[in-house]
DNA sequence: GTTAGCATGTAAGGAGTTACATGATTTT
DNA sequence: AAAATCATGTAACTCCTTACATGCTAAC
């Protein structure tokens, strides 16, 4: 099973704890959630609505047109509901802290559902995605050194864009990082907004800017 | 041929245009282009390779081991170069400004090579790009604001930082773009740095998009 | 002399989309 | 009553990765 399944899996499940759906309102929801390019089709998630049934996580709920017999097959909404062990399945699934919950295709869905999840799992998924990116951005500057020089000026501005954006994140998820111990270590406080807190107090590498800059810009590349 | 293959044969053209390679050097250069989550495996480049060979793009430089005939089958570096033809297909393939050019498959690799696309094409494909990208935004907020209520505070966050950072492409956008219009437009001096433009002036969201707008031909698939 | 990295290839398989087929319900 | 959208499904197909097979060359 890929990675991007499981994000699926883990996306309905989490959903439809919610609030049980169908199959095309749920649709939407999982790809408004998973956002932008991570859409999936109906040749997908039928399928894996009809594999979560049969392993027992889904419950579906047919109308009771039973009458209609004979023809076609029933046509009429299905709304699919968490079982006991599907919700069993959901809490596992957002326990584990691995690093595939950190990659590109499942951090979004497991960051999505983190009000569910204990405080040290959001620790430790924040904190892997965390080096993750700075283990890409070091790839990336090694590799814009060595070539650097023969690179035009598009070129160029296309790495340090793409380099910018990771940077950003990395910051992001200081903020978030730094709101997780403040919350939980000192005095366990439940988390209340996470809104002010990504322009907070950040720098977790370094002694320097106290609050207060909208931390609007910034971010040259690395001194050197 | 989909998007993403398209992607890899403009890259594969751009990057022997330059200096002729062998495959896996290339493989490296591809994927540094396309960057983090873009890259392709050899399963898919040798094959392309060939293609675009058997097509008259690329010549293949095998050295002269030719006496070893009879076992195995030629082991030796392949250097790959464009033919005149490949010359020209680079050059097609360059000014194409399509929907396909500015999504997300492929709008990096034609950035990329804008230093060899001429103003006009480099306007068009910015400018595609951004209303793309807006059009994005809206359904994003639209759909975030019939939600809102529901959402607890960090898929809330989520959404937020999404919309954030398609927001801040959108400026980087507007910022190259209008770069694009005060070298080209007024007095027609070559670009020289694209480094501080990025910080210019913004907000290109008013009535007036200036120049001509992007046209919507070559056929995408409609999206939804 | 053996590990590690360079280098080329291919066959099998998986994952997910597209296109189609069907029908219900709501809007115009 | 037509059009749009809601709703469910599946088979075929495409693209791409994985895993394997092969062998060269440099470093330790």
């Amino acid at each position: 099973m890929s990675r991007r399944a499981e994000a699926l899996e883990l996306a309905v499940l989490g959903l439809l704890h919610d609030s049980p759906m169908h199959g095309y309102e749920l649709r939407k929801q999982v790809n408004a959630l998973l956002g932008w390019g991570r859409a999936f089709s109906y040749g997908t998630l039928y399928p894996c609505l009809k594999e979560l049934v049969r392993r027992g996580y889904l419950a579906e709920d047919v109308p009771d047109r039973v009458e209609l017999s004979g023809l076609g097959g029933r046509r009429g909404k299905i709304v699919y509901k968490l079982t006991p062990d599907g919700k069993e399945r959901f809490v596992e699934l957002l326990g584990r802290t691995g690093p595939a919950s950190w990659e590109d295709e499942q951090f979004g869905v497991h960051f999505a559902f983190f009000g569910r999840a204990d405080s040290a799992t959001r620790l430790r998924i924040l904190e892997g995605r965390r080096s993750r990116l700075q283990e890409r951005l070091e790839t990336f500057r090694t590799s814009l050194q060595r070539t650097r020089e023969r690179l035009d000026a598009y070129t160029l501005e296309l790495q340090r864009h793409g380099l910018e954006s990771v940077e950003r994140e990395v910051r992001w998820l200081d903020g978030l990082i730094d709101a997780e111990l403040r919350d939980t270590v000192p005095g366990r406080r439940p988390v209340r907004s996470i809104h002010d807190v990504t322009r907070g107090r950040r720098s977790r590498t370094g002694p320097g800017k106290p609050p207060g800059r909208p931390a609007e810009r910034d971010a040259g590349p690395p001194a050197e």
